[in-house]
DNA sequence: AATGAATGAGGATTCATTCAT
DNA sequence: CATGAATGAATCCTCATTCAT
């Protein structure tokens, strides 16, 4: 049931992972526990199905840029990257938020770890493809410090942007997150 | 009590949040939960208080460090700023870990958002000081920029580099930060 | 649906009381719960049809072996019956052990009685066909006595020997209980 | 606590084993159900306990009984011991009919087995000590049959006797089966 | 007649917290 | 000060039964 993991998303973001009990997400979802139970072996099976419908969410943003970008010069590729890796986390900021938190408890580490290789590839195969562009450098050495980076940057940006830097600022730091990464590989 | 927040950091390393029972620390610190009662008003505060000693000793070799660095050109200056970040995520990554869990979900954002705010407040004042050597940037953007990159590559490095890089690499990682931090601020 | 019955049986076998859900049983079958309920009103009246046939096939052996026995002078007779005794706790030991425990809670005693009744009448019938051969005594106290006893050895045999006894004495088993009685008797 | 193995028995005796929550074991024995979990780790271990108390209760009997008839004739001290088996069958007759049929189930046959064997050793001592009052006979196999005997009549007597037999018989009975067991003896 | 999704009361168990001693 | 027995709300999950299709 579709309605069970957007409920189980929609009280994980808004009463947080304590109050999301089985009973609870079923009464939203508008179904009975047995229902939830019938569809889904485990409160952590629930939880995963969130899990994974956000990475899939964001994975196709993310697989949809690197095609795009697959034939473009690094500047211009690691332009489009960032801005992505920002959209990405503005999925939904605040599950984003509450699945970080959820995840290493949650078991599903090796899922999301899979998540986190393919982009490491992606990476990976467009700097092999590109390598001409760059100086010489470990493919897969560079492609965890592109990751880590832009990485870093969209989630802070996002999730804490408030807090930490004046808003409205995605333009420029879209620039000098591109400065740095070019900067690096070149 | 310190016995107590010597058993919570343990039970929290060793057994996972959920194991890490009122009755269960004071178990593990060798008192009552009576005793555990009588030094701090609630579970959330026990786990503040590890919050707050890990925080704390991440803290002294960061403060140490900016204190050693703030003359320092920036090239040597990143350098170390770099080595200690992933020193200080050795302090007790497992610890470390669990925590970087437990610290959105227990409430305690606010105190470790305000070490977060002197982390970034030491770099804007190092990059202030520093800014002849630099190309024009505004310090709190660049100071956003450098604490976000170094701490994820750290941050990553510790936490999940069995699974993502070959192992030992530190130092290659190190020379890779700064050189990436470092092409950023000129 | 005799396949109900049948897959009832077998999951109170093979997996328990407990284990043993509407559902699963009608999984089992090869029907739908659905039609479970067409055909018996609730799991206790399955759970009874399944009593009633075990103890039907067991009544089947007895009755024949009152029929074959009734002009056989005592030593013959209950050395035939001993015999049937132990042989119908060999019908489906497994069965007859879970119903065993199963039945005076399942509230189906009232229908287990009656067979036990049926018991007690056809002893009873006999021994006042043969009472020349006795001694004198009280039908349905001597009744009573010898299906207590032939019933309590069969039931220990079959179900605890290996336990309690040295394996493959049944002829053994069966000369004592037919000493033990016709000892009695006369 | 006490309270609460005599909670568990009334409740398993008045209301069936169905009905005997924890929660309701503990409302009927005056403490919470916290409290039920501070004594017994589970529902299981709690009716172990039960189980125990009725074993060691009606064990209590039997042992002072077969002290007392070690020196005695078969005659007398058989009489004594299906005085005693039907005695200790009185102690509490309800809470061990519905015993009896949760020990199978309730994992318990081990910690009752082993009274059963103590009784097989007891009776199976005694005859090897009067084997010159009786025929020729394997102390074992006697022994088993002697219990199973002794036992069905007490259990069948007690727990079946106002279906099955004239009430306050009691005396005859033991007359009876007496008769059988020394018949069968010697 | 058959299906099987839906129901929801109920059960075992945990754990933060209190308070009489 | 310290103790630890006692509390009971809350949690995850099961299962007999119903009923719209």
């Amino acid at each position: 049931m579709d309605a069970l993991v957007e409920a189980t998303a929609r009280i994980l973001v808004k009463e947080g992972f304590e109050k999301a009990s089985t009973n609870r997400i079923a009464e939203i979802a508008g179904v009975s526990v047995g229902s939830l139970y019938q569809y889904f072996p485990s409160k952590e099976a629930l939880v995963a199905a969130v899990i994974d419908r956000h990475n899939e969410a964001i994975m196709n943003f993310v697989r949809a840029a690197f095609a795009e970008v697959a034939d473009l010069p690094i500047e211009k590729a690691v332009r489009r990257l960032v801005t992505v890796a920002i959209e990405a986390h503005h999925i939904d900021p605040n599950l984003h938020r509450v699945l970080a938190e959820q995840i290493p408890r949650s078991g599903h580490l090796a899922e999301v770890e899979a998540y986190s290789h393919e982009i490491h590839a992606l990476v990976r195969t467009y700097l092999e493809r590109h390598r001409k562009e760059m100086r010489k450098l470990d493919p897969a050495l560079a492609a965890f410090m592109c990751v880590s980076t832009i990485e870093a940057i969209a989630h802070n940006t996002v999730l804490n942007s408030a807090e930490m830097l004046p808003e409205k600022m995605v333009k420029v730091l879209v620039d000098e997150t591109t400065r740095m990464v070019v900067g690096y590989l070149r």
